[in-house]
DNA sequence: GAACTCAGTTAATGATCACTAACAATACGT
DNA sequence: ACGTATTGTTAGTGATCATTAACTGAGTTC
């Protein structure tokens, strides 16, 4: 028996599972970013691991189960991310304009896992679809919580519409084809400064 | 025989199928976004028209040739669309602002078909995909064009990416449920002004 | 109105997978 | 060392689904 379930990599085999577990995940993320949840049999997933098919059922439940855990762990981390530097402290301008680099470093750093949030998220079970909505329901209200003050006039619908467009900007760099030739030091500043003038500019 | 391959709907018959056509389209067009191209069987499809699985193949030559319609007809509707609010002339920033306009009304309108051609490009045969980004290379070289003239000193890649966060933002009306409350009108003012902001804003 | 075309039907067929079963080998705990 | 737990293996199994076959009936043409 485990002596205690919050011990993590106790033993080998645990530190071992864990790993594997991590790299189904990683591969996973690649794979139906390229090809799409539908377009990955778990044989091709298990492969791409050096194990075979069936082999991932020890790791979990199913096939939607891997796409579960994908899905509610990116909602996580960006929500625990946004809490983070929300928390910081600030102005309404500054604390969003730190929502804008985190957002848009997430997006540099792991476009692949954006790509499946954005085209697969329809594929989840009504259950987990639910828990990942309640996520990003609490990860947009950082943003609009902000908005509100720089935009008193406006809106409850209007301030969640701009802050889901400034998502689809800045998300659009894990769409857009990765030019090797343009720093991402420089994408990132453009695309910070962008998202900011879309979300501070005025409507009259 | 028919007389002329130019002729539209010579008889009730041509009428008929080029109608049941259109239903096929509209409907796959539906079910795709809602369901995803893999979610949706061609049972599905037929009886969405009323007609039932294998009739669909008097009309297309197979699923792939569903979806292949759907995002070339799109892109070319894009490109036409994009090409004539170009010819109208006028200076850069009035010609990028009428592309604008054009796009997002285009977003309002059909946020299916926008949604469909953003999840299930890459399900695309290789081929028709090339097409396809060929079609798309067009529609953004009409903002790129633009682009140079209000940024002359940003490079090609950059002015790309700078197209491309526009789409993103402009398209997140797809994905963005559509409140009933907010009138489209005032959405599209929205939408209008947040993009001319990031494209307009100068990075230093 | 006779010959033909063609959109539709239902009934196979065949492939692809997700998932299960039965078994093997190795690590773990005592 | 010994029994158990657990990760992996290879063979099924069953469902789904794209596609084909054979046929039907109505519209079209001459």
């Amino acid at each position: 028996m485990k002596a205690n379930g919050k011990d993590l990599a106790a033993t080998d085999r645990d530190r071992a599972k864990a790993q594997r577990r991590e790299d189904l995940l990683a591969e996973a993320t690649r794979l139906f970013a390229i090809h799409g949840y539908a377009g990955v049999s778990l044989e091709d997933l298990g492969a791409a691991c050096g194990i075979s098919g069936p082999a991932v059922y020890r790791h979990f439940s199913g096939k939607p189960a891997v796409l579960i855990a994908l899905l509610v762990g990116v909602s996580e981390d960006m929500l625990e991310g946004g809490r983070k530097v929300t928390a910081a402290g600030g102005g309404a301008e500054a604390i969003l304009r730190r929502l804008i680099a985190f957002h848009t470093d997430f997006a540099l750093a792991r476009p692949d896992i954006i790509q499946v949030q954005d085209r697969h998220l329809v594929t989840l079970p009504a259950a987990e679809l639910q828990l990942v909505r309640k996520l990003q329901r609490s990860y947009i209200a950082l943003w609009t919580d902000q908005l509100h003050q720089i935009h008193p006039e406006e809106t409850n619908a209007v301030i969640r519409f701009r802050a889901h467009a400034a998502f689809g900007l800045l998300n659009s760099t894990a769409h857009s084809a990765h030019s090797p030739r343009t720093s991402k030091a420089g994408l990132r500043k453009l695309l910070n400064q962008m998202a900011a003038s879309a979300l501070f500019t005025r409507v009259g």
